[in-house]
DNA sequence: GACCAGGATTGCT
DNA sequence: AGCAATCATGGT
């Protein structure tokens, strides 16, 4: 065990990443003590703390002596670019207002490049709140606990699974078979997601679209959630719809084609305009549903 | 009870 | 190529 201190040269408002990953119930944080329990892909677990301010910030990350992981979380907790850049660029943007409002909130990556296309597929289409339940109920009964924080479970287990087994969930037929369809494409090495995060962009979507049950907007939240890449906007996210008819004062939901139209504005830093916009629904909707303490067994106290 | 949810696929024009 | 139906169920 060891801990390394770290101090960034950038605004970052660490309260916000707490109240953004509090909406996910399988993470194990503590917002009156600042600290997120951060699993690795091969489960080691990790604690980062925040000891400072926005303005200031610094933190502790402590768990086993190993460079490489210590440069993933950092990387997980994008500590390793600057958001400095990202305002100054939409300082003179149309979306200036909610870039001031939730200042210093980074990208912060899902803790496992499998995770993250599971939990896009199981959130196809649902809301967020039985989204999460059934994210929830697939961690619990098929994952583990590693020190009290859950991890999900290998591909090779779920590709194994029967669509019986996720209808139980109340997972639908065809998001069962999506579940277990790409798990196995992975557990048999068909599809590497570690080679593919090599990839560009483009090449990324390309290859992923091609499996059943993943579409323009799961590829789009891979690379953004997944890989952490910088221009990525979902167009067919039913959020960043809303976030935009509420932000421009419309009474209907903006159409993919004049939501693009503002991409050469919002470019290279599409991603951030995405998280951004999410952002400034999410406040509406999360605010006095989720409390300070997702305790390690997921008890919303 | 209708309608929408941080979509994707399938089948029909 | 483009559109409508379909999926399962919770939230509003």
């Amino acid at each position: 065990m060891e801990t390394i201190t770290i101090r960034l040269d950038f605004p970052y408002d660490f309260e916000r990443v707490l109240e953004r990953l509090s909406m996910d119930p399988l993470i194990s944080l503590n917002n009156d003590e600042r600290y997120v329990m951060v699993p690795t892909e091969d489960r080691k677990i990790y604690k980062v703390e925040a000891i400072g301010t926005t303005d200031e910030p610094i933190f502790n990350i402590v768990g086993p002596k190993d460079e490489k992981k210590i440069r993933k979380i950092k990387e997980i907790f994008h500590f390793d670019r600057s958001l400095e850049p990202v305002h100054e660029h939409f300082a003179t943007t149309n979306l200036s207002s909610i870039f001031e409002e939730h200042r210093g909130t980074p990208i912060i990556r899902e803790f496992s490049l499998y995770a993250t296309l599971m939990k896009s597929i199981i959130h196809q289409q649902l809301n967020l709140s039985f989204a999460h339940t059934l994210t929830t109920r697939f961690v619990h009964t098929f994952g583990e606990q590693v020190e009290g924080v859950w991890i999900y479970p290998e591909p090779a287990l779920v590709g194994k699974l029967q669509v019986e087994d996720l209808r139980e969930l109340q997972f639908s037929t065809r998001k069962a078979e999506y579940v277990i369809g790409v798990s196995n494409a992975i557990a048999s090495g068909e599809l590497n997601l570690e080679s593919l995060a090599l990839l560009d962009d483009e090449k990324i979507i390309e290859t992923l679209v091609n499996y059943r049950g993943i579409g323009p907007w799961t590829a789009g939240s891979f690379l953004l959630f997944g890989l952490g890449r910088p221009n990525l906007f979902p167009l067919a996210d039913i959020g960043l719809q809303n976030a935009l008819k509420k932000l421009w004062g419309v009474a209907d939901k903006p159409k993919a084609a004049e939501i693009s139209s503002h991409f050469p504005e919002w470019s290279p830093y599409l991603s951030y305009a995405s998280l951004y916009l999410w952002r400034s629904i999410e406040q509406d909707s999360f605010r006095n549903r989720y409390v300070s303490f997702n305790a390690p067994n997921d008890t919303i106290i």
